[in-house]
DNA sequence: ATTAGCACTCGAGGCAGTCGAGTGCCAATG
DNA sequence: CATTGGCACTCGACTGCCTCGAGTGCTAAT
């Protein structure tokens, strides 16, 4: 492809994201003050439109770009904005004043980026992987209840309500609890099985049934950490999109982000897709290819995953665009912050913003993890 | 009103309801094998629209309910559909089924009625009333941080993680923990103030700096419990219905609906003036007159509230109605259940839903609460 | 290789006409 | 005297027709 098809490839998609209209040779000439006749331009089109990377709605329209055509504008033609200096400054803030929770920070991370890109925004709670079990504790809140209060070794702290028997008192609780904790503490998650929690039971000098029954518990608590919590921001804010005029378009659409499970399966199989990528990327690149859909920026920065239409195998979702990365906070905990938005999407703009927000989610992470108990003083 | 004047304006509300369409005097006949001609039905229809119930879209178009309308039918005309057993007997099985923590209740409670009336629910976790402070412990977690873990009398538990002064240890924070447990244990939650709390510092003796740090923060979670959770579903089935095409209406409804805390703080207005219109209502009963905006049915029978249209003061709601009925969990315990949608409403319907699930909701909580720690023995 | 020019296409928008489901009103009626 | 049949009128929805403008592809000239 030459530099003047990727030109005026370009402009359309440009003028076509800013429009959604179909653009014809005359405006594009107009618009973008191009140094050839429209008849050129017309020209070039119908090759581009050979190649398959554009359409036309009909005989007599403009062109929009088509699947392909997005791939090829989102592979080789993108440019991305800088982020200024100030808004930097107000990310990191909003992300991180009175932060007391991780999930504080996931939940803000989403609403910022909705807010920002106008589109609807993921962000998946860390996975750990390698994680170990730092304390296990069991606090009785009354006879037949009780709560566990996992830590785990990054500092991430979950807990749960179980039931235990009623004839359980405190005392023999905080037994099983050492019990358990003695038996569990330093292992890593995967390695902690219904059988290695078993053994926890011989420690004690209580009747088997009912310390079976607790480790049962405690088990399904611990395994309960895995879960991953989805968030999503900006719902709302695609119907103003006119893609979204079609109700029955919406519905369908909504009616995939419902199901916030199966959007995070499916965002955890890209990332899988995106490491590998990285590699191929990386590879490609010494070669002067291009990647072929993970852009592997340069070393340190995100890398960005982006689905465009058909390729997103989640159905519903096939008018959509899906731009994914992957946050690592350290070595162990890592998660995934996607943007979905339709085909006629800003890539741009987007993409910067996401990686943008992937930076300032780890800073402000580390920073959170990092800080010790320096903390204002009581008042009052 | 005469009886006649009633079953028009009942039909009338019931065919627009269902078809989104002015309805007029002769097809109105023809519907409902009515025993008077159009032209009498005209006449009266006439009639019901100076007296405010009905209005004219333009001069030939058939009627729709004006907000009046809408209001003396619910007032007056409703028949509320029973709930066929077996209905019953899964709503029960869906709501407490593999039941651990309050907060699935609540939840589930919003994604039942959202399946089932197609409209959005909204419910309120509960507020506690009278509630007393049973226990309250704090973990370390790591030097700097620790969770604080409450439980409130009707066997509520809370926890929330706190950044605590990294000089202190375990044992420091077992006894300040312990200072705090003698000193506000069975205190009601209205009765803890900084001040109350700070008298814990005396207990011990570690510097007060340090000690009034932890406390302060513990203080945070304590109020912290008397948030107010919202739980919403079925935000997008909305869209399906016909009223919604115009984009803007949309928008500016999903405008409010974001604010999910306005529109808690509204619905526990509501509950409050419900309360009133009980004690009114009843009155009005007996005289034989009929209550005005919340029906008092029965004794032991749920009350509901129906707001119509610009009766809601929550701006962008206009459009809107907004049913909702309190849920009562013994004497301390109470919350809100709603729904909103369309002005053309299937009101009897919604109203029944509302308050079978209210009850059903009531009958797992306390079945919930009363359970003691009979379950399954550990299996493996 | 580029471009000016021309014939052709197609959707959007405006206009007139028809149709159907309404209405209000009046005079006839049991 | 409440009810009803009949009639004239209204108005939105639909249809067909026309024009306009922004496109296109193709060809011949530069």
């Amino acid at each position: 492809m030459d530099d003047r098809k990727k030109i005026i490839l370009k402009a359309i998609v440009d003028d076509y994201v800013r429009t959604c209209e179909p653009v014809g040779s005359k405006s594009l000439v107009r618009r973008h003050n191009l140094s050839y006749s429209s008849a050129t331009i017309r020209n070039e089109m119908a090759e581009l439109e050979e190649m398959g990377l554009l359409i036309k709605p009909h005989t007599s329209a403009g062109r929009m770009p088509s699947d392909k055509g997005y791939r090829a504008y989102v592979d080789n033609l993108l440019s991305l904005p800088e982020i200024p200096l100030e808004e930097e400054i107000a990310a990191r803030q909003f992300l991180s004043e009175n932060l007391r929770e991780a999930r504080e920070m996931i939940e803000r991370t989403a609403e910022y980026l909705a807010e920002k890109t106008n589109y609807l925004s993921v962000v998946l709670s860390p996975q750990y992987s390698d994680t170990s079990l730092e304390q296990i504790k069991i606090m009785m809140i009354e006879p037949g209840r009780a709560i566990v209060v996992l830590v785990l070794s990054p500092g991430v702290v979950h807990d749960r309500l179980i039931r235990i028997p009623s004839l359980i008192d405190e005392k023999d609780l905080q037994e099983i609890g050492h019990a358990i904790e003695r038996c569990l503490a330093g292992k890593r998650l995967d390695d902690i099985t219904l059988v290695t929690i078993s053994s926890a039971a011989e420690a004690t000098d209580l009747p088997e049934v009912l310390v079976n029954q607790v480790l049962y518990e405690a088990y399904i608590a611990i395994k309960q950490t895995e879960r991953i919590d989805v968030y999503i921001d900006g719902k709302y804010q695609l119907l103003k999109h006119p893609e979204f005029r079609d109700v029955n378009r919406a519905s369908r659409f909504y009616d995939v982000v419902r199901q916030e499970q199966m959007v995070a399966g499916y965002m955890r199989e890209m990332e899988q897709e995106e490491e590998q990528n990285i590699v191929e990327g990386l590879d490609k690149i010494e070669k002067m290819e291009s990647a072929p859909k993970a852009l592997a920026t340069q070393k340190d920065r995100p890398a960005y995953m982006v689905r465009i239409g058909q390729e997103i195998a989640l159905s519903g979702m096939e008018d959509m665009s899906f731009i994914t990365t992957t946050y690592r906070i350290g070595r162990q905990i890592s998660g995934q912050i996607g943007v979905i938005g339709p085909k006629r999407m800003e890539y741009g703009n987007i993409i910067s913003q996401i990686s943008f927000v992937n930076r300032v989610l780890c800073d402000v992470a580390k920073d959170h993890y990092a800080r010790g108990g320096d903390h204002p003083a009581i008042e009052g």
